[in-house]
DNA sequence: CGTAACTGCTTTCATTTCAAGAGCAGTTGC
DNA sequence: GCAACTGCTCTTGAAATGAAAGCAGTTACG
């Protein structure tokens, strides 16, 4: 029925999900960031506005890489969830962060995460995969969660110690 | 000059190199299907029309991604080569190739490939990229190139497999 | 109770990109 | 000599994108 597919070949049917400019970057955001709402993820690094915004969440959650719920706090607000496939995409975004540190001129403060990721191995990236299996899934966890806490606090120390020096500047 | 980039965030840096249908399966010709000519690139499994083709050669010889050569033997060919940054890709192909035989309605014949990929693990990528640099880097190699050959092959295998099968039925 | 801020979108419209196909100026093999 | 092949380019219509405004509520707060 829906098989319109371009070719049967596993990375072109991967492209078909997520291989355009947003897709991926909202997954990084729901992932990295946290982000679980609409508005939130409106506040884009990259600036994406709310049609595009929409039809790609749309999109992902038809494909099955989210789920959509309510909100049980705000009779307006919508969560999304991330599903496991997408879980599974965090060792091809660490790959993907350590290739673009690698050959593309990022940002310090944008790529002190990816430098975290890709020092921490799979180990970490599989214990970070188990924290979002907690809160998207609901499956258990031993001991706290704290992978993506360390790196947000790792990317607000870069933001600060920037922030001080363009001040002496 | 040129930096008109939405963020500098290593992910988003990298899908503004090939984020989009088509470059990553014009990389994934090249790579495992060893092509290295515009004719030969445009009879991709999912129909690649000429004018894209052309604009993302283009484009991605202008990031670095590829190199363009005249072809000796012939006057008006051009030789593609994978620049590293390139060839540096294969560990996240394999992932990606995983990935969707994982989660996506992969078909057989094309995704034999990938899964002697994953089987192969990091020391099959090693070789496989070792491989690449001999061909388009021109770097030395010890031992004869293998890896493509026996990609290539297993998938022959099973295409000769489906056609008896479906000669039979 | 009033009101300002917030909710997830939708609509509009101009601009850009994509896609299919035909065509082209040569070059090559036979 | 001629058919097949070379890497593209051009044209044309369709589809996607992007900025901005708007909407029908809901909620927090004084």
């Amino acid at each position: 029925m829906k098989d319109d597919h371009r070719s049967g070949c596993p990375i072109n049917l991967s492209l078909e999900v997520f291989g355009d400019k947003w897709s991926l970057l909202i997954i990084r955001d729901m992932i990295f960031g946290g982000k679980r709402h609409f508005r939130e993820l409106l506040r884009s690094q990259e600036g994406i506005s709310s049609n595009i915004l929409a039809d790609r969440l749309k999109m992902l959650v038809e494909q099955g890489m989210l789920t959509k719920a309510d909100d049980p706090t705000h009779k307006q607000k919508a969560i999304y969830s991330l599903a496991e496939m997408t879980i599974a995409l965090v060792p091809i975004m660490a790959h993907l962060g350590a290739w673009g540190r690698r050959y593309l001129p990022v940002s310090e403060e944008l790529s002190i995460r990816a430098e975290l990721i890709e020092a921490g191995g799979p180990e970490l990236w599989d214990r970070f995969m188990d924290e979002l299996r907690h809160e998207h899934l609901g499956l258990a966890l031993d001991g706290p969660p704290r992978v993506r806490a360390t790196l947000q606090a790792a990317y607000e120390d870069v933001v600060a110690r920037k922030s001080r020096e363009s001040a002496v500047a």
